[in-house]
DNA sequence: TGTAACTGTATCAAATATAGTTACAAATAT
DNA sequence: ATATTTGTAACTATATTTGATACAGTTACA
C-alpha cells in the first residue's frame, strides 16, 4: 500500500464525528467503520486536531468531536490538514544545471504545481463536510 | 523515492524534443539533462508515444521527435499520457459495509475524485508545451 | 485514591510504488 | 556486416504508506 488515502479516511472520520453530534467518539469505533487500526485513525485525528477541525479528550469516556459545525468545515481545509502529497512531484534528482532546459524547468514546474494545487483547493472549497453528509445519506437511501 | 515525478520528467523530455525541432534526439542525451538513466527516459517516451505525442525510430541514428507542434501539445494530454496517480486515493481497504457511513462514503469520494481530476485536467489544458518553452526561456534569460 | 478506559505517540513490520540499473533482442543507417 | 539506438524484461534499492504492538499520560467515577 503506497497510495495516500489519508484524505479519504479523514473525510470518512469527520463524517462519523458529524453524525455523533456533541458526543465523544472513540477511535476504536471509527476504526471499525473505516476498517483499519485505531492508531491509524488517531494519527489522522491528530492532524485534524492540529488544524482545529476537531477536539479530543483523553481519559475515560474521552474521544473526539467536531470543533465546528459541518457546514463550516470545507473539504479544502481537510485536504490541507492531512499532509497529502502534491498532484505531481517535481524531479526526484535535480536536473543538469549545465543544460538550459535543466536549468529553467524546475522553477516553471514548481510554479505550475502551485497553481494546480491552488486550483484543487478552490474546487474542494466548493464543498463542505455538510455536503458530504448529504451525499452519503442520498447514496444509501 | 516514491513520489511520482513522471509528469515533471515528461514535460522536461518534451521540452528537450521541442528545442531539437525535426532532429531525432537520443534517450542518452535527454537523460543527461534530466539527470537520470536513459531507460527511465525511454519508459516515459514509450508512454508519450502511445499517446501519439512523439514518434521514435530504432536503429543507428534513431531517436525521438515530437509528433506535433508544441502549441498543439497541451499539458493535460501529457498528464494523461503518463500514468500518474490520482490527486487523492480512495480507501485502501473497503470500509465496513455494516455502517451507513462506510456503505455510502466510497461512491461519494469516487465521484469527488473524478470531479477533481477533471478540474485538474481543465487547468492543465490551459497550457501547452509551447507555453512551457516560453517560460523556460524567460526563466533563465 | 484506585481503577478502568481513553488518547497520544514511539517503534517496528509488511506491502507497494517509484526510480535506477543491467542486459539483451530487434531494428536500421551506413 | 557493423555500429548504433530503441524497446523491454528483470532485478535492486529506496521511500512511503499502512498496519500493529506497546506503553506513558490523562481523566471520570466509584
Amino acid at each position: 500500500m503506497a497510495a495516500n488515502s489519508q484524505f479519504s479516511m479523514a473525510v470518512h472520520v469527520l463524517t462519523m464525528l458529524a453524525r455523533a453530534g456533541d458526543d465523544n467518539v472513540k477511535s476504536d469505533y471509527i476504526a471499525a467503520s473505516v476498517n483499519t487500526n485505531p492508531v491509524v485513525i488517531r494519527r489522522i485525528l491528530s492532524q485534524l486536531n492540529a488544524a482545529g477541525l476537531v477536539s479530543s479528550q483523553t481519559g475515560a469516556f474521552g474521544g473526539t468531536r467536531l470543533a465546528k459545525p459541518p457546514a463550516e468545515i470545507s473539504l479544502c481545509s481537510i485536504y490541507k490538514a492531512v499532509s497529502c502529497g502534491e498532484v505531481f512531484a517535481l524531479h526526484a534528482k535535480s536536473p543538469n544545471q549545465d543544460c538550459p532546459v535543466g536549468r529553467g524547468i524546475e522553477s516553471v514546474l514548481c510554479n505550475l504545481q502551485k497553481e494546480i494545487e491552488k486550483s484543487v483547493g478552490e474546487k474542494l472549497g466548493q464543498y463542505s463536510l455538510a455536503t458530504v453528509i448529504d451525499m452519503v445519506s442520498v447514496a444509501h437511501a
